[in-house]
DNA sequence: GATGAATGAGTTTTCATTCAT
DNA sequence: CATGAATGAAAACTCATTCAT
């Protein structure tokens, strides 16, 4: 396994430094999914039990602290939308909503940058990529509509965080029965779709907050 | 028509005290729709035309402010239920959806504390009232599932605030897809929901952020 | 005489607002002088008598309220250039070297800025065509040699300046002495200068710093 | 020649870390003339291609970092003088100022430090003798003013300095053109002087910055 | 009352210096 | 010893709230 490279991406980074990487990662989860991300970084330096000084060695600044935790969030849904590819029978799909569900689920506080799409098209649009493929398995399963596109499966993500973020303390699984609605209303035979889909590229263009 | 009181409820304001009110609030939604609630009240005084001390005559926090135009807001979508429930055949769940999705729509910024129902219990508690009012009805005609619940309609008002919220901007009427796909999963004759609705208090019980 | 303006020179400030605003220049100019340009923002408002806010409604940067400072030292010397015109038999050039050492004495730790042209170049040029008159003036008069031009008598206060700054605090009329000898190397009857003069707009270009 | 010695002037060094030193100088003085004297302690190492705790074994702060530049061009200046002394007819002294209006052009950043000598008052000490030295001589030859003092030629100094410093990055050679004029004026059969000089010892108690 | 200037605690960010690897 | 990561006190700047005019 790679070790951890700094924002850079070049040569790796000394262990400690690497280290001191993550905690702050995990800190910055924690305290914005308390407090959203008005939490400030003298609670995250805090909580990771580091001195301001190395947050700001490791993060140039809190917007890319913010980035570096909505990118490692992107990354684990691209690598569930993968898996999910796996499943057998078209239930990839199911699958993967079920994933993201409960990594948003985790990760409120940082909901409204994790589809703010602008500032992280390349990952977003390869989720895209891995929902066209996981949509079109299910289709050919008969498990999903026809009419049904990769930018409904969004609006389904997007669905689930307005519920995660409204119930988020108080009934964390709430989303689980929000999305069996979702998904019925995916089954074929139903009326067909009036209104026009989203176009495909709006989905990289969403604005962050 | 009642004339408007102040935030205490007590006797009726002067006809200038009201009329800044108002403006405020005005000045206030554009605000917050724009910068989302760190918008700051310099800005509100600002667009609203008045100064500082004005504003804190009125709202004695920004907490304040922001509570009234929840409440107005909670008021207005009450109001849209109440009107629903004059429609025929049961389409009035469907019809007050709509109302919903085009408030939230423009009132981004507020959303977040919108449902937030810990602070806004009473308003709440009506909208719910409203809403197994409507779902009933809807189940009467045959148009809704059996085993839907009043919280399942609150789920579906907070998912499409998370397309609008995602989607401001962008994709203005994103959500109205989305709601056709939602009540199609509404609709009877699907398999019976797995997980457990939300207990009918916990509505009342929702963070605010 | 018309009151005093804030920095986008709009309508007149309020009375109160106008005296803070004076204050704290003086406080920067007294702060700066005492610790340099790294003097900090909270010393000047202290100094002041007023809070942070203040300092930040009045000047919205620091690098704002230095360039006030400044703007107002040029215009300070402008208007010495200008009485300097009133003098009899060519003697203005003189004055206004005096009077302008006399303000750097005054005012060191702004002396980097104030001849950082590249920020304030408009009094610069204005202040280099009084500079010219006066040399003319002199040159008529037989007090100054005649390849003498605006951008040596430029040097001449940068020269200055190097003197008031390096004796600052120790000898603060050091700069008298010096003057005499530039104005004695500036008489007609030596030898011609060999090196080329500094062409007149590189005078509106000098770094700031 | 002997080998150069740590900052406490006792054993000499080992050859590599006299190397350290040498390229951590050189790099100071690239950083402080590029961004002054707030140039970052981290881009000096950086320069030097070390790393910040070699820098801090051989400078124990950023202050003995810069006097230890100060030094070095300081004795070097008195090498300047030194040198010129062989200088014929009484012209050392013009050389000697050429000669230390090249270093604080190509020395500017610290400038500032350079004449701050109450840190250097033994180096300064002997460039005053040396300048006295140069002084009588010139003024034997005829072509210096008796009633010149060696302050005169620090303020010179001083002066040259306040012109590099102006000008620098636009106009590498302006103070040549303005020594002319300057040693012009330090001609005999000018009018007597008639500020008094300032007394030799104030030169030794200049403030650093 | 209305106005908008003043307040100051709180936030992000920098950087000389120390210390673990 | 060399390295460069860690430290944390200090600096610039913001903004909800109060108060003089």
């Amino acid at each position: 396994m790679t070790p951890t490279t700094d924002s850079k991406g070049e040569r790796p980074m000394r262990r400690d430094a690497a280290r001191n990487r993550e905690r702050l990662l995990d800190a910055a989860a924690e305290v914005f999914a308390e407090s959203g991300l008005q939490g400030t970084v003298e609670d995250v330096a805090r909580v990771a039990g580091v001195g301001m000084g190395t947050l700001y060695r490791r993060f140039p600044t809190k917007e890319a602290l913010i980035d570096a935790l909505v990118s490692a969030i992107l990354d684990d849904i691209l690598r569930d939308a993968r898996v999910a590819r796996d499943a057998a029978d078209g239930q990839g799909l199911r699958d993967f909503l079920v994933a993201v569900g409960e990594r948003q689920a985790h990760r409120h506080g940082q909901l409204p940058r994790i589809w703010g799409a602008e500032r992280h098209a390349e990952p977003t649009r390869k989720i895209q990529a891995e929902i066209a493929a996981l949509l079109a398995d299910a289709q050919e399963h008969g498990r999903v509509r026809a009419d049904a596109v990769p930018a409904d499966i969004f609006a389904a993500i997007w669905s689930l965080r307005g519920v995660t973020e409204s119930t988020r303390g108080v009934a964390p699984d709430a989303w689980r029965r929000h999305l069996e609605i979702l998904l019925a209303g995916l089954e074929p035979s139903h009326a067909p779709l009036t209104y026009e889909p989203l176009a495909r590229d709006v989905v990289e263009r969403l604005p962050a907050r």
